[in-house]
RNA sequence: GGAGAGGUGGCUGAGUGGUUGAAAGCACCGGUCUUGAAAACCGGCGUGCGUGCAAGCGUACCGUGGGUUCAAAUCCCACCCUCUCCGCCA
């Protein structure tokens, strides 16, 4: 969320950055609510001046037995009142709607995002890897899945409708052990302090990263008004939340692995077939609080933690830079990664590391002290997926497929799948 | 689900209608002392908002949101959270 006195600072960088955001706010409307507003406050001030400093009067007159001066300050006051009384209400108005109209603004990109529209104007970071050879016989994950006996869509479908997927046997042993195998690496080898955390979060939590107010729509809610995480972005970067942390603590790198939940309200018809796009899919998630001055050196060392993942796993993948109009609403800056799906022949995103500057830290209030023990900053957070399990395990079996039907399965995972070397089809 | 207790500044913890933004201690910052450190002593030390070039001034904030009153941390209502006991339960 910005802060309306940097837009007052710096209204042209806050166009420019709309602009580039294919976004219709400008910084003249948000400064005129913000000018209607401060014009009341200083008037509602001077009212609550004058009703504190005759109450104390009343006070002392009390105390020193004037009744009369007394009774003649209360009259005074009681008109004073009235107009406190309306002031405030229409105080409270006009902050909710500068609030309102503040908290559904998406971040502004970094001056080396690339502009653009949409997806067709990402850049490619780097590639790593080789592409396999084009084959006619590549199959889908579905295809090899449902050969496999282990990707049950109409059962998934029987007990909760489209886009949820059964695994089972092997299959689904594999993609629990692409979960475990990922979240050991990131809390042996990078630093990252696994969290187990609530899947269920309250409309703070949800505001707080921003998936609310807006964003309401992608979101299952429960019954008692709670939110299904989409990612558990949510709770970790929530963790601090309303917290002063001290620069010692900082920086804090969490990770966890959870299932997702996601509406797709806005994407009927995408990607309906295989596991693709689920209303449930597990992921692993890492989530970095830091320092303001090194979120870029952190949002580099994010996407390398990701990237070990798929160097590992032996995946081919590009990482692309993604443009103004193809990020998420919080972000500053975004990469993600595309892993090469050879029953698709084509690239699909895998993983997406964003930095989002102070921009959720001000939605959360989530500051650190500085070096001087006094004043406060708040801090920056950073978000990526350390991979989402369901796509891993799309790429997994698209990429060591063989073509008898079997599945090898790639080294890294042996120690999680009993050292069992391939999948064979069922029967 | 039933009964009870409680939420105060970075932390601990006083405070039940009138100079209380809030005692005290800890932590922190500056200073004295010390070869240095510790201890001791002196001083400082909340946040948001408004206003101002600034110093400052004003205003709001004692879980959150409303209300009563000339005046609310203190009284009333609703909600949230924590803890204890009982019930139920993986």
């Amino acid at each position: 969320m910005f802060d309306i006195r940097w837009i007052r600072e710096n209204p042209e960088l806050f166009d420019e950055g709309m602009e580039r955001r294919n976004h219709d706010a400008r910084a003249i409307q948000l400064i005129a609510l913000d000018d209607s507003r401060r014009g009341h406050v200083t008037k509602l001030q001077e009212a609550q001046t004058r009703r504190n400093t005759t109450s104390k009067a009343i006070g002392a007159a009390m105390a020193s037995g004037d009744k009369v001066k007394a009774e003649d300050l209360k009259a005074e006051v009681s008109e004073i009142k009235q107009f406190i009384q309306s002031g405030e209400d229409e105080e409270r108005r006009l902050t909710s709607e500068l609030n309102d109209a503040l908290s559904a603004i998406p971040n502004i990109p970094l001056d080396d995002v690339p502009p653009g529209k949409d997806e067709n104007d990402n850049v490619i970071y780097r590639v790593v890897g080789d592409a396999p050879a084009p084959s006619q016989n590549a199959k889908e994950h579905f295809e090899i899945g449902e050969a496999l006996g282990g990707m049950d869509f109409e059962t998934a479908a029987n007990l909760a409708g489209s886009r949820f997927v059964l695994l089972r046997g092997g299959v689904a042993r594999l993609e629990r052990a692409l979960g475990q195998f990922m979240i050991d690496l990131h809390t042996t080898q990078h630093g990252y302090e696994e969290v187990a955390p609530p899947l269920l979060v309250r409309d703070a939590v949800a505001f707080g990263t921003g998936q609310l107010p807006k964003f309401s729509e992608d979101l299952f809610k429960t019954t008692d008004g709670r939110w299904l995480i989409p990612t558990a972005e949510v709770p970790l970067t929530n963790t601090v939340a309303d917290q002063i942390l001290d620069l010692d603590t900082l920086p804090l790198r969490l990770t966890a692995l959870t299932p997702c939940f996601r509406s797709e309200a806005g994407s009927a018809g995408r990607d309906t077939r295989g596991m693709l796009r689920q209303h449930q899919f597990s992921k692993v998630e890492l989530v970095s609080i830091i320092k303001p001055e090194k979120s870029l050196d952190e949002l580099e060392r994010m996407v390398d933690c990701a990237e070990t993942v798929l160097k590992k796993l032996d995946l081919h993948f590009r990482t692309m830079t993604l443009c103004s109009g193809d990020m998420g609403f919080s972000a500053r800056k975004t990469y993600d990664l595309e892993v090469w799906l050879p029953g698709q022949q084509a690239y699909r995103e895998i993983s997406s590391c964003s930095v989002c500057g102070d921009f959720q830290a001000r939605r959360m209030n989530a500051r650190f002290r500085l070096e001087d023990g006094k004043s406060l900053a708040h801090v920056h957070t950073l978000n990526g997926s350390g991979v989402a399990t369901g796509r891993a395990l799309i790429a997994v079996l698209e990429n060591y497929a063989n073509a008898d039907g079997s599945v090898t399965v790639p080294d890294a995972l042996r120690p999680y799948m009993g050292n069992l070397e391939t999948i064979e089809p069922a029967g």
